[in-house]
DNA sequence: GGGTATTTGATACAAAGTATCATTAAGCGG
DNA sequence: CCGCTTAATGATACTTTGTATCAAATACCC
């Protein structure tokens, strides 16, 4: 079989490849085939997917793919932390920083669903603190914001 | 039609009601039956519901309360500001805090499924200049932290 | 109590996510 | 490169969550 697919080379998605390589052989797990392409196609639409939508783009290079075998890549990856979930809208991107294994934040515009993904020390301390505040000891913090972007907000009237 | 079902006369529902009806008024909105019922029937769960999970609770009282009736009221009440959708576990919760306008944080504990509901300053002012800071004009905020709550940390072992 | 706009009921459907078990393939050791 | 073993996938069916539509009912104003 061919290797390289269609790879669109991309030095991004190459670099994020390789790393989701380094990862999976540090932790003794398996990369494969379709965990790949799911992380491919995550990071080329460069915008977040339902899973459904991700199985569309998969189905042509991959007829066999079922919204099961999506789900399981995608819990894969997100254990890994080079995939998020954005829990207000139900679907899933790329991570943007997946060096850094800290809290992160999402920014999302309704109107273009253009999705930033931050990582503010103020926002992790402050929920920090209040998960202590209250005694909880936290393990997953969602901190989804949604709203109208700058280049929205610029060119569309009101609407 | 008899005018008290079985409202227990548990006082903190009965002043959500009252306050329902006057925020309705104020607004020049209906409050049904059905309206009342979801807010009530949340109310007295003490914790989140799923839209099924309250539809079950609705039905002995109100036999024909279908999935999208119990959205509408959900989606009616939400409007309010009197409940929330914990977009973490897809469910739905009554406000604690309904007087304020504020933004409000959940602490989920993913042991015994207590849900608290903050209003954190310091997590406000903290998303407030996130989004300014990347242009974004915000109109809703989803922070959910998931843990162990103190009590289930120390009754239960690891497990 | 009557009129009217809003809400609900009924039905059907779409979208999102999971369980199970036989089959396949990733990655190791030789 | 080859087989071995374990983990992952394929296939199928199903559960949960959420919506569209339109006729019938009802909350609220007068």
């Amino acid at each position: 079989m061919a290797k390289s697919h269609k790879t669109l080379r991309t030095p991004g998605l190459e670099r994020a490849l390789d790393r989701l390589e380094h990862l999976c052989r540090a932790r003794g797990q398996r990369l494969t085939r379709q965990r790949r392409a799911v992380l491919s196609s995550l990071l080329s639409a460069g915008r977040a997917l339902s899973a459904y939508e991700l199985l569309e783009r998969l189905r042509p290079e991959d007829a066999k793919s079922t919204p099961a075998s999506v789900y399981r890549s995608l819990d894969f990856l997100m254990a890994l932390g080079v995939v998020h979930r954005l829990e207000s809208t139900r679907s899933f991107i790329a991570c943007e920083h997946p060096e850094t294994p800290h809290w992160v934040q999402f920014l999302i515009c309704r109107r273009c669903g253009q999705v930033v993904e931050a990582e503010d020390e103020r926002i992790a301390a402050a929920t920090e603190r209040l998960g202590q505040r209250l005694g909880f000891a936290l393990d997953q913090r969602v901190v989804e914001l949604t709203g109208v972007c700058e280049g929205c907000r610029g060119s569309a009237a009101r609407h």
